[in-house]
DNA sequence: GAGGCGTGGCC
DNA sequence: TGGCCAAGCCT
């Protein structure tokens, strides 16, 4: 199913569209969910405030979140004058919450660099704090329509299965799957954008890790996968993602009771939230180190708010 | 490039 | 029941 096996275009016609297109583009627009992010009057903060919830957090979690959020800062300039505390605090329990901060350091240099306007260019948003390859590509397509490879865990997956015929793609993304992204990109703009938020929302919707629906596939007749009979993953298991016991749930568990405190919390009270003392250090100190908790004089502890 | 970084739901 | 998974980024 690769760009090669699309039908010759006509002499002189312009480029024939991949096979996948169509098919994947009428599905999205028959069953797309209605986020707010994709309605109309979300402009280009929303969108990218949508993005950096919905790295690594499920979009159910992220809904009262994210309207919340844009409620109280509507614009980049409104979480701009607030300190990076208040955005760590309404970050709630997505996890994550580096992202807050980062998120409130792009609003910062959006403000100072940008005149309060999400940049339209690709390069400057890369150069924005928590924004990498994806939700720069993601901001630029989705927001402002352009034209750009969005390569995300979905988008991957569906590649995998339908152009190389595996179930899973790699572990860290490489430089086939980038050349085969651009490769399969609509020529013209509204439509590169389209196809971008369709075929992530094929992998988020039918073509998922566990429990795929090939039945209800669009493009199931042209995938490799599924022709190959499906085989399974073969080499090594991904990296699990260990958690109990772990710094990450000692950070997790200081950091939800600054997140409830309204006033200055002493070390004594942020001690009982886990008995091993040199491990409870250590996630202080990190949480510190983060920028996450300021650490006030006589061993009080709140929210940063610089 | 591997590892660190939250949280909660699901099968 | 608990490992796996969810629109990544940064060092």
């Amino acid at each position: 199913m690769t760009a090669t096996t699309s039908p010759t275009p006509a002499p002189g016609a312009p480029d024939a569209p991949n096979v996948l297109h169509a098919p994947v583009i009428a599905w999205f627009d028959a069953h797309a969910r209605d986020l707010p992010w994709r309605r109309p009057d979300a402009g280009p903060w929303a969108v990218m405030v949508s993005e950096f919830m919905l790295q690594q957090t499920p979009v159910n979690r992220v809904l009262p979140v994210y309207e919340q959020w844009l409620a109280r800062w509507p614009r980049p300039a409104d979480l701009a004058k607030e300190p990076p505390g208040e955005a760590v605090r309404a970050w709630g329990r997505l996890g994550y919450p580096r992202r807050a901060l980062r998120l409130h350091g792009a609003a910062v240099a959006i403000t100072e660099r940008h005149g309060g306007d999400v940049p339209r260019q690709h390069s400057q948003l890369l150069a924005l704090p928590g924004i990498g390859e994806y939700t720069a590509a993601a901001v630029a397509s989705f927001a402002y329509g352009q034209r750009h490879a969005v390569l995300d865990t979905n988008v991957r997956r569906v590649f995998a299965r339908a152009a190389a015929g595996v179930q899973y793609p790699p572990n860290a993304t490489t430089a086939a799957e980038r050349k085969l992204a651009r490769a399969l990109l609509p020529e013209d703009e509204p439509t590169a954008a389209r196809w971008a938020a369709a075929s992530m929302e094929l992998g988020a919707l039918v073509c998922t890790a566990k429990n795929e629906d090939c039945a209800r596939c669009p493009i199931s007749a042209q995938c490799a996968w599924q022709r190959a009979g499906k085989p399974p993953h073969q080499g090594p298991a991904r990296r699990g993602q260990t958690y109990a016991g772990t710094d990450r749930q000692v950070r997790g568990k200081l950091l939800a009771v600054l997140r409830e405190a309204v006033a200055p919390v002493p070390q004594a009270v942020l001690d009982r939230v886990w008995d091993e003392p040199v491990q409870r250090a250590r996630a202080l100190d990190g949480l510190v180190a983060d920028g996450l908790v300021e650490p006030l004089p006589e061993r009080l502890y709140r929210l940063p708010l610089s």
